[in-house]
Parts: C-alpha cells; structure tokens; sequence
DNA sequence: AATTAGATATAACGATCACTCTATTAATCT
DNA sequence: AGATTAATAGAGTGATCGTTATATCTAATT
C-alpha cells in the first residue's frame, strides 16, 4: 500500500466528514495530504471511488471496533455493543453517521453506488447484532438506540448520552 | 406574503432535502420554482438567509405536528409525542433530520448562524418535552428514541420502525 | 392615466468544480 | 548505472457556483 495513497484517503475522510461530499473539493483534499492532484487521480478513478473507498475503510474500522468491545468488555452483549458504540462517537463521531450523510447527499440516484453501498453497510450492522446471539427484534431496537446515541451526540453533551444509553439498553429483551 | 416567495420556500426546501445544502445550486431552485434568479434576491439576502428561513418554517411545522398529536391521540405523552413524531417521519422526514443535516454541513464554522439555530432546535424539543410534564431525563430518553427513528427511517422501512418504536417508549419513565 | 413596485431575461463577475493532458522531476528496482 | 515507475507542477477543459448589475416589462396602486 502507497504511503501517498494513505495520506489521501486520511485526510479527504477528516474533510468530508468535516464540510460534506458535496462541499469539499478535491484541491482542498491534496493540499491539506501534501500530495499532488494527479497523484490522486493516479490511486482513484474518480471522486465517487475516492469516497467509496472511505466508506469501506470506515466501516471496517467500525465493527472492528465493536468486535473489540464484545472480546473485551464485561456483561450482557447489549451492553458490550453499546459500549463499543459510546467509543465510536468518541473517537470518530462527533459529527453525525458518514455513512446517512453520504446517502442523504446522494440519494436522488436510487442506484448510485454509494446510496446502494450505505443500506448494505446498515443491513450488516443489524446482522451482526443477530450474529451475537440477538433476536431481530432486539437487534432492530439496538439499532435504534445507537442511532439515536449518534444523532444526539451532535448537540449534546456525551456524557449524559452515555448514561441514557446504558439505562435504555436494560430494557431490552431477547424476545 | 407574497406567493412567489413561498412557492420559492417550497421547492427550494425540497431540493435541500433532496439533494443537501452544498449540493444544488440557486439556479436550480428558482427554476424548480418557476421564478427569476433575481426575483430570490428579492425575497431573500442570500442563500444562507435562504435556508435559515427554510429551518424556521420547518421547525415550526414539526412543532405544530407534535402538538397536534398530543392535543388528538390517546394514552400516555410518550405515546403522544412517539405517534406525532412518526407522522412527522411519515410525510416529511424519509431522508434524515432537515436540522442535522444543516448542522453537519457548516459545523465547520461554529459560531455559523445555520449552526447555532440547529443548536437552539434541539434544546427546544427537549424543552417542549420537559413542557409536557416529562422529566429531564425521560425528555432526554425520548429524544434519543425518536432521533433514532428518523436514522433507522432512512434504510429500514417505517412500519418495523414504528413497532419498535411503540415498544420501547413503554419503559421510559419520569423518574 | 401616471406612478410605483414586482418580476422578468440576460449578461457578467471572479471563483471554484471534477477532470485531463503534458512535460519534468524524484524515487525505486534490477 | 540504467530502466521503470511514481509523483510533481501547471495549464487547460467546459461547467457551475453565489452574487450583482442592467434594462425591459407587467401588475398593482394612486
């Protein structure tokens, strides 16, 4: 793997995340990886397979960081999983779901490739919540309340966040 | 009020919800609109002032459906408001919260006035819960439900949602 | 009928957009 | 050292961006 190549994918996933895909061009993103534009267009074919590639690596980075929670920590799974998850906004999600954003920018194309890429990456969250020994209906209201944690988590304040979160995921039930 | 102006507010709130803030063009929208670029210019200072008052509008039409719901259905407050905020979903919200969306598009500029009036939307509908003799924490829980549900809405299909959502409102409580 | 106000089309502004081409330099590899 | 590959700067594509200016035209008001 090409150091340059890593450089840009790093920063244009901060900046995008940052102004939005639509809002951000491509200079801004070589200037701030300290790498010229063509370079770009040498590792990725287009903007959209720039962003595409982004989305992948995120969402890799996402459920490893679940996986890691479910190895490490201690309780239920629920609890494990909304742990996982409390990390993530921490580290990584101040500022909404990459992936929503990237559909709701892009959803006027039913069959782009980035609005078909984002359903599929939060049918997998669901399914691995069932891969961990939860119904679909607990998986389904996991969801929910992790969803909400992000949405909520743009204009207040984590921390009462994460004690809400914990006192929610209590209540559900492997029905 | 003038009509061409509001046929202006509808279709450029459209179009924003659409498409995103960054992402479609004044040309678009007065063409959508069926009126003159500067006929906008007229009615509105700039794009910005555009969209502020685009989120006033909508602020005030969510509000006005949550008081409806709670004025006409029957059962609990939570149940109310869940039941308000799902025909919210239902009609106006199938591509994330308006509100958000704002937010994370300009939170690159914090003191941005898109951003503060996202900011001050999201205290008010706490505060409205708390108005409705809900405590701070189960105006808090509720918050999370139901931004949850305007996530989930936007890859999984409403009807599961809203099951879910009717659910897991029962263990809120004022403590 | 005259005046005012609102809306129109069009052009232009400088800036930026995603993307391409070219030609030169730097780094890597046998 | 020589050959191949990667990265560079810079110019250029046509298109669009938000915004402003101008000049004509229609509608409402006096």
């Amino acid at each position: 793997m090409s150091r340059k190549r890593e450089d840009l994918l790093v920063h244009a996933e901060k900046l995008f995340y940052e102004h939005g895909f639509h809002a951000i061009g491509l200079k801004a993103i070589v200037q701030d990886a300290g790498v010229a534009l063509m370079t770009l267009y040498n590792h990725f074919d287009s903007k959209e397979d720039l962003i595409l590639e982004i989305l992948n690596r995120r969402e890799k980075m996402y459920f490893s960081m679940l996986k890691d929670a479910v190895r490490k920590e201690e309780g239920s799974i629920e609890h494990k999983l909304v742990s996982g998850h409390i990390q993530w906004l921490k580290t990584s999600a101040s500022n909404g779901c990459m992936f929503l954003r990237a559909k709701e920018e892009f959803s006027s194309i039913p069959d782009h490739p980035l609005v078909k890429s984002v359903y599929s990456h939060k049918e997998k969250m669901i399914q691995f919540f069932e891969s961990n020994e939860m119904s679909r209906t607990a998986a389904v209201q996991l969801a929910l309340l992790l969803e909400g944690s992000t949405s909520l988590a743009e204009t207040l304040n984590v921390q009462e966040i994460e004690k809400t979160l914990y006192a929610m995921v209590e209540n559900i039930k492997n029905s």
